[in-house]
DNA sequence: CTGACTATTGTTCGTTTGTATAATTAAAGA
DNA sequence: TCTTTAATTATACAAACGAACAATAGTCAG
């Protein structure tokens, strides 16, 4: 096909910098075109490489696959958990209307990465990895919520506790779901509002009006994930 | 591979049974490995017969893969309908309760359907036949609960239940993924339970403890689909 | 019982996939 | 500048995919 004599020209990278490239290439084929689309050349293609040099970083596709799709998760968890750095203890209300607020905006809901995680969803039926990853990262949302529920001013049950986590972790997946997948069908603010009125109702709390600001809260930081 | 002279021995079937027999096969494989695990191969074998015979039937792979998908959304859809077949206009409370109850048991909540439902979803964002499948049974099945909850005795307010709508829809989505995902993580009748809760805390009704029952309220019909 | 119809089989084709490996060359150290 | 190293390219390969098509044999009308 091409001429042995020309040979593409290329620049040597750091480990770290090229791991990541390929990892991000993945990702954005993979939101575009679910994960049939993330292909080793389309992937090589994206990120500027040819496609034997994703075996020279990952032992193979599904190692780069999984790296991949564990990225996505993480970000998704810590970026609600940077939500509610730094807001005091002495307002729980405040820190469960901040954790909520987070999951409706970018980068939490957006296509991109609604779509990352329903490519993966069915995947994980059949791959123990993938598996692992989504219940630990479920779970572990759950269990943040439902410690930020059980710090609400009122009498302690943990059964009720565990239901409401449940309920709200589910509203909140729905939402999120309709709110990434179908964002023209929504206007600005409308998904985050339509979560905190259902939340408030099925806790019994009332959450004040700067909860249903669009923004990040002040004092949270609002940088990007690198500095 | 084979002896030309020994021909497998088959027997012609009507072309109704043959096209709902290679639907279910390609259903059952999409349940169990996804969409990348119902090949024409495969879905031949599971349904008995060899694989250049789905191009009698349908034109292409996708046509059958169509079919299967609009099969699983439309019979959700009809169970649900069927919960409230009967039920007196003069009770509204017990329709919505039936209308919700339905989604938390089979044949609706399993994990082969939520699989099937899961496999096809990110498929939607770039096949447009499959998105208008999803966009309709979605918007369908919305506004069906949407005038359930406007049938509710209280002042009307048509933006208050669009929005309670969407999150009753967002709540339901979350926990029929939930429930049916992780069968073994919760308990009988707990998801139905946390729906009920969650939904009656929202549009500020409580359902009777009959509502909560584990199986389809008497008066409705309890055949399978066909008679 | 016979002949026509068509449902069904068996096989082949070109394409794309993930993987393997040899050949090169950019970059760093002596 | 020379040598070494390993990052990167280029090519090859077997397997599996959807599709196409000719050959065969159940089935039904007459």
């Amino acid at each position: 096909m091409s001429d042995p004599a020309i040979r593409r020209p290329y620049r040597r990278e750091g480990e770290e910098k090229r791991r990541d490239d390929l990892i991000a290439a993945a990702m954005a084929l993979v939101a575009e075109g679910g994960t049939e689309a993330a292909t080793v050349r389309a992937i090589a293609a994206r990120a500027g490489v040819t496609p034997g040099l994703i075996r020279h970083y990952f032992q193979s596709k599904e190692e780069l696959t999984h790296a991949a799709y564990r990225h996505v998760m993480e970000s998704m968890t810590q970026e609600a958990l940077r939500a509610i750095e730094g807001l005091p203890e002495s307002d729980p209300i405040g820190r469960l209307a901040a954790f909520v607020a987070a999951n409706f905006r970018p980068p939490v809901m957006t296509p991109a990465v609604v779509g990352v995680w329903a490519s993966y969803m069915h995947l994980g039926r059949n791959d123990p990895v993938i598996h692992a990853i989504h219940e630990a990262t479920y779970l572990g949302y759950r269990d943040r919520l439902q410690d930020l529920i059980a710090a609400l001013p009122r009498p302690a049950d943990p059964a009720r506790d565990r239901r409401e986590a449940i309920a709200c972790n589910a509203l909140i997946d729905g939402l999120w779901i309709e709110g990434g997948s179908l964002p023209d069908s929504f206007a600005s603010g409308e998904v985050q509002r339509i979560a905190l009125d259902g939340i408030g109702a099925m806790l019994g709390v009332r959450f004040p009006d700067t909860a249903y600001s669009n923004t990040a809260l002040p004092g949270t930081a609002d940088r990007k994930t690198a500095p």
